[in-house]
DNA sequence: AACTTGTTTTTTATGTATAACAGAAACCAA
DNA sequence: TTGGTTTCTGTTATACATAAAAAACAAGTT
């Protein structure tokens, strides 16, 4: 059965709306919470009913109001708010980087399901959709085969990361001075320097400061098979970052100060400098995965 | 419930197996035939029990004779043959290039399920896989959208298309003279050579020979992204053959042409001779897509 | 007329069931 | 022992069922 992650998740951020309006106060229109939710209006209803059902709002109609102060622990835990597919593909990835998933292993549909305590359907249409990354094959009537997250795997895909990368990083700095990107690009700067000013405490936030800069260069010149290859980037070092802590801090503060070569050649307008600047960032960022792969 | 086309079609091969012992001899081992038909001994056992309770074969283990001359009709017919997988997405791809779908329409798995006689997990499966071709976008809970096979895409695709070959091509055309892609590449121009003089007739072989030839042009330097990508190149050429046939004997010659000027080049390990004809080539079989979308 | 809520209809997400297929283990004849 | 077959077990492909969510429809209010 499907299951109500999305009804949970709206219960839980309306009950940030009803702290905000305040006790005494009536609800917005049920089309306004379905805007500010994100939501159908069918699941805003749910979600009214049960508020009234639990006496957190009186009232019905156009009238709701909000009764009192709701207790700290009427949230949905964490965990029930997480979409089954959202669960398999973490599971997943932790079953496949725990490691002692061997490249060239069979992946069983029935027993991941059973595992991950999801129905066989979830795997497939996850292991479906996780085929683009090339990390698993589909071999009709026979299953899955891992192939493994191999330094192959790696070159392979770097090399097709510096092709789009640097076709993009040309057309970026080739764009006019109106263009907006320039305005977006001094504030990932800024950002880079504040980050780079309290490394040693903040360092963790690179990981997210790197997608959204590498994301604005390929958005100079937007193709969506360049996209969605971006995706699988993004998707590798979410998980790579989460796997590798070796030398994060060292390694976050050398990236950053790539970054903001890379900002100022962009800025510089000159392509060849750009060349140069980007090809080293993306080697050094090659290396540094490829470490992953070394022992020690 | 799993159709079974494996069987069928295996049993329709082993028709012909059947035919060519003749009549009086002794059939070849279980695992001879399951190596021959491509299939498990499973299906062949299945496949051998037809045959026994059909009366084509007597005997049974290891003396297994055939009977006399099979009946012509004996064969299952073609569409029961065809796995529902394939059939999802033929039927998918005609819906889609009729025309009657408008770029932004919605893509309902109910109706096309109903429509094309299968359960809505076939469309779903095929939709999941699809997606990565860029013409269709999942919007969470509510559908897919139909993003339409415009020229925008068409742009996007070859953008990549030529990146990913020019690389390839200069991969190939640096590989030493003892690579066994020569003798390959000598064959293939001798296949052109043979078409181009019966292009009259044969036209229509060009869409294999020309996917042969580029798909040998990436294997120069493997990279499971480009062959990835290469699939969507496939296929998208592959229906647009069949849909757009207009001045399809001129359009071929004329490739075949090009293709010819571009094996020359890469014989010739001239670099800058490779690049040149390889951007001609692509952009030419780009303007013959485009023109496609434009009325006329 | 523009919004709101109440009601009904569609559609997707996801579990479950089962036939078809694959593969291995147990068995047999030469 | 070898090459084969029979039997068994496990896995995938695919239909189907149903709750959750979305969307469409029908009224009622201001």
């Amino acid at each position: 059965m499907k299951s109500d992650t999305v009804f949970k998740l709206a219960f839980n951020e309306m009950l940030n709306i009803v702290a905000l309006v305040g006790a005494g106060a009536v609800l917005p229109s049920e089309n306004d919470l379905s805007a500010q939710l994100g939501v159908s209006r069918t699941t805003v209803r749910k979600v009214l009913t049960q508020l009234g059902d639990r006496g957190y709002v009186t009232g019905e109609g156009r009238s709701r109001i909000v009764v009192g102060v709701v207790p700290a622990d009427a949230h949905f835990p964490y965990t029930e708010t997480v979409p089954t597919s959202e669960q398999v593909e973490r599971r997943f990835m932790e079953w496949m980087l725990r490691g002692d998933t061997k490249p060239g292993a069979q992946i069983n549909e029935l027993e991941l399901a059973r595992e991950f305590g999801v129905g066989t359907t979830g795997i497939r249409e996850f292991l479906n959709r996780f085929r683009r990354f090339g990390l698993i094959e589909k071999r009709p009537n026979a299953g899955w085969l891992f192939k493994g997250f191999t330094e192959d795997f790696a070159m392979e895909l770097f090399e097709i990361r510096e092709m789009f990368e640097l076709r993009s990083a040309l057309a970026l700095a080739s764009l006019p001075p109106s263009s907006p990107v320039w305005t977006k690009l001094k504030v990932l700067e800024r950002q880079h320097h504040d980050l780079l000013s309290a490394i040693d405490e903040r360092f963790h936030d690179f990981s997210d400061l790197d997608n959204r800069f590498h994301r604005l260069i390929n958005a100079a010149a937007p193709n969506r098979f360049i996209d969605d290859f971006y995706d699988i980037i993004t998707f590798i070092f979410h998980y790579h970052y989460q796997w590798n802590k070796r030398d994060e801090r060292q390694r976050n503060e050398v990236a950053i100060r790539e970054h903001l070569a890379y900002i100022e050649a962009l800025q510089s307008h000159d392509l060849a400098l750009v060349r140069a600047v980007c090809s080293h960032h993306l080697s050094s960022a090659k290396t540094t995965m490829m470490q992953a792969f070394s022992p020690g």
